[in-house]
DNA sequence: TTGTACGCGTTATCAT
DNA sequence: ATGATAACGCGTACAA
């Protein structure tokens, strides 16, 4: 293995000394612009790329973040993380990638890691740890952004990010009430998340305005995947024949909510119309082509992570983001 | 933020000196039992936990590895991150995602962003640098594993792991022949990828082995996405509309094949069987459900870590391993 | 403009 | 069994 150059031995080479080449490395004042280019090309040549480890002792910076993912093989958060990283690449940040698979001793022991590599900030997705053990761990991080969680009180240095869920199911519903659609059932997401929780109650809220009856059998709920969303939309046909169209808690589950359709004979869009939340690219490769609350997830990514650094560097930012979803029709309502 | 206690922190509460500590934190002889249970409850109730930063510029060891993939968005690879991720935390590593886009620029600064963070390993897929850089790299880093690239000279320090491409193409090729298919098609990856290349040469070799004739009309050449593959399964059932089987590249693209054939009104699979490669989740969401050569990608990542850990750890490697595709009969051949 | 001394938190080495 | 000291590679503070 070939060693690695250090300040040291561009010093030596170049007949510096060693806080020299430090400066022209740097780009600090304090070396002549001559000196500088010499010692520059000096460094190229050998190879030279500064040992963050050693810097990071040095300065109590890592330039890398830490992201904490219940599943990065969900596209939902594939897309994320996806831009997460490429807005830290064009930064120069480093991310450590974590998943959580959904267990909150692994969450733990992710952000124990996390701490011990002393990350610089912090992109925690969909957080399942006690409001108690939450605030600890902010104060852990120089910086952190909230995917998916909600935060009582404001902090300096931590903010949150979230899809506004309830206007979401509320567009939803509303275009289901405009083509005439009376009897909306919801298949919802498991009980403890939250944006779960939020769309149930925009569905309830758009059901309302409409002067529509809340009928809990119009309620299912399922793990966010295709095989469940199949499995509920099943029992809920079943339950409620008269159901005209269904919203999902996700594209995943929507898709399973289609399949089933077709397995009892429902012609989609004509006899029951389906509405999912996501906008994943499955939604596009179905057919009929997946209507859905399109969110620019990759783009959530980057935001999540310029805003990072924005916290990283001092600037103060909003203590809550909200992303708007948007109704993509396209054929299965 | 809270302030991390460090050893001489523990130290001072325990009244001894920082080297005690540290070796009844690290288990290391030279510290009475008794000593360290007393100082291990006083470390775990000052939430102590090592510096990894400190440690790594101490050891040379950050506990931390390199995993560079296209894109971690593609199921595919996702689902090796995926296992990487997982066969790493079960060891205590960290893993660096980074993606390259398929950018040779990017997938070099990578590396040197990987090298400056002092990863312990590095799994590397599909590498598209060139032969010359590629020697250099595996130089720099202590263990390497490269997933869907070849390896020249064998080194002590790398190994490769790939899917067994030419043989998965027989496998398709054949169940087609065995079912009386006689114009089998190829759609192919890109031309710079290796694996598309040796699935060709597989799919040669079936064809050849069972009389058939090779006819470069039968050939596609796309992007490996569902789009794309759509456009060159049109082009290839215009020219050639006597096709009665499709091998794909992979399933992004076999699911492209068969909306172009339900597009054309050709069924699936009973005017044209479709076989599709790697399994994705897709796969059986889909309908008809893709029959297709099954690789179990998250083990493929587990045992890349697995072996990086091995390397790492000293442990001789085998220079090359080679990872069986299965056929998995479904409904689409 | 350039160089020297020290500290970051930890481990390795050599003493006691 | 325990402790003092140097070293890892770099940046900060101060000196020349």
């Amino acid at each position: 293995m070939i060693k690695r150059p250090t300040l040291a031995d561009i010093a030596d080479a170049a007949s510096v000394s060693l806080m020299t080449v430090s400066r022209a490395i740097n780009n600090k004042p304090g070396v002549s612009e001559e000196l500088r280019q010499e010692i520059l090309a000096l460094a190229n040549e050998l190879g030279y790329h500064p040992n963050q480890i050693a810097r990071g002792l040095a300065t109590n910076q890592t330039t890398s973040v830490g992201l904490i993912v219940p599943d990065n093989t969900n596209p939902f958060f594939a897309q994320i993380a996806r831009g997460v990283e490429d807005a830290a690449y064009e930064h120069g940040y480093s991310v450590f990638l974590v998943n959580t698979v959904e267990d909150p001793t692994r969450e733990l022991e992710a952000l124990n890691s996390l701490w011990q590599k002393d990350v610089d900030g912090l992109i925690w997705c969909s957080a399942r740890v006690s409001v108690e053990d939450l605030k600890v761990q902010l104060n852990r991080f120089p910086a952190v952004v909230l995917l998916n969680r909600e935060l009582e009180e404001p902090l300096s240095h931590a903010m949150t990010l979230n899809v506004h869920d309830h206007r979401g199911a509320r567009l939803a519903v509303a275009h289901f009430v405009g083509r005439g659609r009376r009897r909306i059932a919801y298949l919802n997401g498991p009980s403890h998340s939250l944006s779960a929780h939020r769309r149930l109650q925009g569905y309830y809220a758009a059901l309302t305005a409409a002067n529509l009856p809340l009928d809990s059998l119009l309620e299912e709920c399922c793990i966010p995947d295709t095989e469940s969303g199949y499995e509920a939309a099943l029992a809920l046909l079943k339950r409620c024949p008269d159901v005209d169209a269904i919203l999902a808690f996700n594209d995943l589950v929507a898709v399973g909510a289609m399949q089933a359709c077709q397995a009892l004979g429902r012609r989609v869009p004509e006899d029951i119309g389906i509405i999912g939340f996501d906008d994943i690219p499955l939604a596009t490769i179905i057919k009929p082509q997946l209507t859905t609350l399109h969110v620019n997830l990759m783009h959530i990514g980057k935001v999540a992570m310029q805003s990072l650094l924005d916290m990283m560097g001092g600037v103060v930012c909003p203590a809550a983001m909200l992303i708007e979803p948007e109704l993509y029709v396209r054929d299965s309502a």
